[in-house]
RNA sequence: GGCCCGUUCGUCUAGGGGUUAGGACACGUCCCUUUCACGGAUGAAACACGGGUUCGAUUCCCGUACGGGCUACCA
């Protein structure tokens, strides 16, 4: 029988969840969806150095405005496998007893050495041209650990509660075979793998332990993690055999990590120049947030839409998917071998998809904390329409200020290049009747607009809506024009026409 | 350096032993439009290289190159 699917998401609250995270945390989302399993949020925080003051409640809240909460674990309601924060669980003597049991069959052991002794344990290994220096089945046997001294001397250091580690005892020379959902079959000689610490001199377990200890107590079906995991995996494989667990481990799935657009490696923080977190994080450590998608505009429905198609698709054109579609069709089978570059132009893409979506009202509402800042307050219908008009034009809500202004404030500019182009001799003589005509007009909407145009045109021969355009707006672009002047409103265009044909000869 | 993973247009990708190698973003052109967009059409643009296997390889295998990851008492 089928294990009931669980996953989790694991982060360390180490800083704020940035997109690769997220994507994740997505994917296991979206695993747990389809197969009507469980979705834990599990705090890695086995690191006391690395913690960081409001990290844990920024992945809770960047996990909810994306949507795709988890139905288990911190912050999201307990299940029978609580405590879900590591630390609290070290508390409850967990991982030591897996250590303990490693240690007693023989697979892990007590290691005394100190930071300086392991310092120069590297450097004399570097000296004789070692290239990878690490703790290993040989190297062990020059160190002080439960393998090298004396059984009565070791009894002794740790009744005195001398510092000490617990390690894995990674066999000499064993090929390690295992099998990934993404990349198949993996093998890696044991040589490769050091022997990991497994219980740090704090007592805190490491990733290594912890992770293996929590997915088994929790009844972890699938790992899902990024491909950074993968180098280490021999080492969780031997854990697992060592426990006797290899019936129970999780299946492995590896990730493909999302790239830099342009440079190299994998996302950073530091990039800028586009935003790399769900939403703004401010770093207690650091003076200046980092902008987050949210704050940049983003539907959260768009920011996840981005994310999912970075390293898997469904395998038909379409690009455009909601959450619950998404779920519905996710499958680690179509999970690509390779990294994925992010693009910040067609996300922008994809947002404008969401927009277009979105009702008048909707758009309306949130524009308006935006006009509100610029020191503007207009009724919601002519707001709406006003929404109605632009939209086409923007990605971002916020864009809808730049894009518009002009029905707001009357232009102080004129856009050279269409004038000094369509700017003629008569021109100030046929606007100017123009703007007569339009100051008689009884009724003011497009279609009188319309009809008037045409009369003065069949009078004074043809007008040029661009410069028009430029009369009332003074840019050379926007939204259906004699739409625009309705909105903008006949006393308002008539102000506008006078004073722009006063200004120009 | 070592180990592991990868490699289809600039980018995200579909495809897969015989295809005019498809789509999307961005870019160009045209149509629609008395303006501006949207929209539609269209163009340029890719199987990293070298060896095999095969009647045939972009697809399978091996090398090379390139890219990425890891190489902590961090995750």
């Amino acid at each position: 029988m089928e294990k009931r699917v669980r996953v989790r998401f694991a982060p360390s609250p180490t800083g704020g969840l940035h997109m690769g995270g997220v994507r994740t945390a997505l994917f296991n989302y979206l695993f747990a969806k389809r197969h009507k399993g469980d979705f834990i949020l599990r705090i890695e925080d086995t690191d006391q150095t690395r913690f960081v003051e409001g990290a844990e409640e920024y992945i809770i809240n960047a996990l909810t405005w994306c949507g795709i909460p988890p139905n288990e674990g911190v912050g999201f309601g307990n299940g029978k496998h609580a405590p879900y924060r590591q630390s609290e669980r070290k508390d409850l003597g967990i991982y030591k007893t897996y250590a303990e049991r490693l240690i007693e069959s023989g697979h892990a052991y007590y290691a005394f050495d100190t930071s300086e002794e392991l310092d120069e344990m590297r450097k004399r290994l570097e000296a004789a041209k070692v290239v990878a220096p690490q703790y290993n089945a040989v190297t062990r046997q020059t160190m002080r650990n439960s393998l090298t001294l004396p059984e009565d001397e070791v009894k002794r250091l740790l009744e005195a509660e001398t510092p000490h580690v617990v390690r894995l005892k990674v066999p000499r020379n064993e090929d390690i075979r295992f099998h990934d959902i993404i990349r198949g079959w993996v093998v890696v000689n044991s040589a490769q793998v050091d022997d990991k610490v497994l219980l740090k001199s704090d007592g805190m377990p490491t990733y290594h332990l912890a992770h293996i200890v929590d997915d088994i107590e929790m009844e972890i079906s699938h790992a899902v993690r990024g491909e950074e995991w993968l180098p280490s995996a021999p080492a969780h494989i031997l854990i697992y055999k060592y426990l006797g667990l290899e019936n129970d481990m999780p299946k492995l799935a590896h990730l493909p990590l999302i790239l830099n657009p342009d440079g190299h490696g994998k996302i950073s923080k530091r990039e800028a120049r586009f935003p790399v977190f769900p939403l703004s994080w401010q770093d207690p450590r650091e003076a200046t947030p980092y902008l987050g998608y949210k704050e940049a505009g983003y539907y959260p429905e768009a920011f996840v839409n981005i994310l999912a198609l970075l390293g898997w698709n469904p395998g038909n054109n379409e690009e455009i998917f909601s959450v619950d579609e998404l779920a519905a069709l996710f499958d680690f089978e179509r999970v690509h071998k390779s990294g994925a570059k992010f693009d910040p132009e067609k996300a922008k893409w994809f947002n404008q998809q969401y927009l277009r979506k979105k009702s008048d009202e909707e758009l309306a509402d949130a524009f308006e904390p935006f006009l509100k800042e610029k020191g503007f307050s207009v009724e919601k219908p002519f707001l709406m329409a006003f929404c109605r008009l632009v939209k086409e034009k923007v990605q971002f809500v916020h864009e809808f200020w730049e894009q518009g202004k002009y029905v707001f404030v009357a232009p102080e500019a004129y856009d050279e290049k269409v004038l000094s182009k369509k700017w003629k001799e008569n021109s100030k003589e046929s606007f100017t009747a123009l703007m007569t005509a339009f100051s008689n007009l009884k009724n003011w909407d497009v279609s009188s607009i319309t009809t008037c145009f045409h009369a003065v045109e069949a009078e004074k021969g043809k007008l040029d809506m661009q410069v028009l355009r430029v009369l009332i707006t003074g840019v050379a672009g926007g939204p259906q024009l004699f739409d625009m002047l309705e909105l903008i409103g006949k006393t308002a265009v008539s102000d506008r026409m006078k004073q722009a044909l006063e200004k120009l000869d």
